[in-house]
DNA sequence: GCCGAAGTTTAGCCTTGGCTAAACCATCCG
DNA sequence: CGGATGGTTTAGCCAAGGCTAAACTTCGGC
């Protein structure tokens, strides 16, 4: 049983914080770990919420990486304290893994609106929000989120009071 | 001599092309080497415009990372055919990493103003550009220099004629 | 109750971004 | 000319995302 007793429980948690700005200047690309996190907790709240349960293999068919990837990752994830992966069961999501992904989702889906709202296709949309999302900070939310309860009122309300 | 010499040249090119959706889904987090060849090309016509030249330890300072992976780094790029380094000095760019960084500094411009644009504060802006900025196709770029059009009309000839 | 297919885990290997330590060139300054 | 001082390269190590191949569970059928 040394299945993964070397990986020591590297906090990187900041993940959807304030994003402390880090160094001055260019994030350390190590970011991405967090990045990697949000993907994956992301993913199982969405399958749990569509089939009740979420596998390894459904991540390895969603991401398009094999099943030996995935249970890598879920290694790491659960080390990190987001997923509780037992044997041979369904993984599930800690509290913490669910704060997260409900977060992910959400920031995920205001950005994908925000794009619409400019008027990029939805096609696009959805292929850059993927890659965006994970570099939004709050503030930015915000503003996101503003400008599509300002143009949804313009559009939407009509110009009457 | 075994330096470097099973970097074979796996082309990856897309860098800054149309994005080709690739996987339908969630692309693969390989677009990464990308993204650092992005960086490392934008940065080095940067400094080369400041000082004339560009040396592996600027861009070490800049990264904030140790000279040897910037080192580690350059080779990789020198390999993909972004870069040349001769043994002592300073690094320049080829053709095509040169055209990399003009599309990279522009994409990164014009991100940073349409974040202005729609209300984020420049240091918060100026942050999340670095990690946005990699992830926005041509016609996302095209929607958000419209919008900055846009505005940059309504505020600036005053709402008359 | 046994078997095979599907789902998982193990083992082992690759690339990439990072790092430290140590050796190496270059160059400018006495 | 001789160093000290940087910029560089070598060597060697780590974590993380990927992969293939092979072994191992589970579970539904027959």
């Amino acid at each position: 049983m040394a299945e993964c007793a070397r990986i020591d429980p590297t906090c990187l948690r900041h993940a959807l914080s304030d994003k402390p700005p880090k160094h001055p200047f260019r994030r350390t690309r190590t970011d991405h770990r967090a990045e990697t996190a949000e993907d994956y907790v992301e993913a199982i709240a969405e399958i749990e919420g569509e089939k009740g349960q979420c596998r390894a293999a459904d991540l390895a068919r969603l991401f398009a990486v094999s099943h030996v990837t995935v249970a890598k990752t879920l290694g790491r994830l659960s080390a990190e304290g987001y997923v509780e992966t037992e044997p041979y069961a369904p993984v599930t999501l800690t509290a913490a893994g669910r704060r997260l992904a409900n977060q992910s989702r959400n920031r995920h889906t205001v950005v994908l609106e925000f794009l619409e709202a400019i008027g990029v296709s939805r096609e696009v949309a959805e292929v850059d929000a993927e890659g965006i999302e994970h570099h939004v900070s709050p503030e930015t939310l915000r503003c996101m989120q503003a400008l599509i309860d300002r143009q949804r009122a313009a559009a939407g309300e009509t110009p009457l009071s």
